[in-house]
DNA sequence: GCCCAGGTATAAA
DNA sequence: TTTATACATGGG
């Protein structure tokens, strides 16, 4: 069995990481996490500052995915002092980082969150994968925009997609056709990539922020003024301060989590 | 049954 | 440019 072991510090949190709603593929059983990821089953847990991932022996590719190199702690601090009501919230997501996901799965599973709730996301993507994705072992790979290009809106929607099943197909067309270049979204100038994805139909402004943050690796890409004032205002009010940080959108990420502990309902 | 979920397209003001 | 409404679906 190929794994990889690797030192991750004692802060990272491996499970708020995985589990925070960045991304809709893991799940826990008995403290370890696991999750088909770029074609692999992974099974990943921590202890004592390492990280342990099975599935895989390639540990650039695992620095890579789960960002281990950044310092979170200082941006942690970093954005406290920017804005000091986010204290609360960090609180919750301390040691949380931001995954490199594939572009092409970030786009469609963004597509497939708005106005949806986690647990239906994560059941709709599963059964895209199922269908659609490279049968492998432990499970199914997510699908090439190949895959999801030979599909039909009428294919999507008995999936459970509802009204969102022909802005997959839009989606899928354009990345397999070549319209929409997503590691060229990668370098480009960000209004340029964000501009691009507009055009997709059904991507908005916060899906578009969702696929530039937790796909594409532009951490410098989001404008707060476009959507972490409605987070913070749903936590702590109206006329919240905004922020001006570079790392907005690991505290965005930080107040959803924030959000997820607390108004989660039972 | 009713409400809502990490929004967006569309029409209207 | 900003504001209202419909949208598919299923978990709570």
């Amino acid at each position: 069995m190929s794994q990889v072991k690797t030192p991750c510090g004692e802060s990272f949190a491996l499970g708020k990481t995985v589990i925070s709603g960045q991304c809709f593929r893991w799940s826990e059983e008995n403290g370890r996490y696991s999750a088909i990821v770029s074609g692999k089953l992974l099974t990943a847990y921590t202890s004592n500052g390492t990280l342990y991932v099975y599935g895989t022996d390639d540990e650039d590719f695992v620095r890579d995915y789960f960002d281990l190199d950044r310092d979170y702690d200082a941006i942690n601090d970093e954005i406290i002092a920017l804005e000091p009501k986010l204290k609360e919230s960090e609180a919750y997501a301390r040691g949380m980082h931001i995954l490199h996901q594939e572009p092409f799965e970030a786009l469609i599973s963004f597509i497939i969150s708005q106005n949806n709730n986690i647990p239906r996301i994560r059941g709709i993507i599963s059964r895209i994968c199922e269908k659609y994705g490279e049968a492998i072992d432990g499970g199914s790979a997510f699908p090439t925009a190949k895959a999801l290009a030979s599909a039909s809106p009428e294919d999507f929607a008995a999936l459970g997609c509802g009204y969102r099943a022909p802005y997959i197909c839009d989606a899928a067309h354009r990345v397999y056709d070549g319209r929409l270049d997503l590691e060229e979204l990668k370098t480009m100038p960000i209004n340029d990539a964000r501009k691009a994805l507009l055009e997709v139909l059904g991507i908005g402004p916060k899906v578009a922020e969702c696929v530039l943050l937790y796909g594409l690796g532009r951490l410098e890409a989001f404008p707060v003024d476009v959507w972490i004032k409605r987070a913070l205002s749903e936590v702590f009010g109206k006329d919240t301060p905004l922020l001006s940080s570079p790392y907005a959108g690991i505290a965005q990420q930080y107040i959803f989590e924030f959000i997820r502990t607390n108004y989660e309902r039972h």
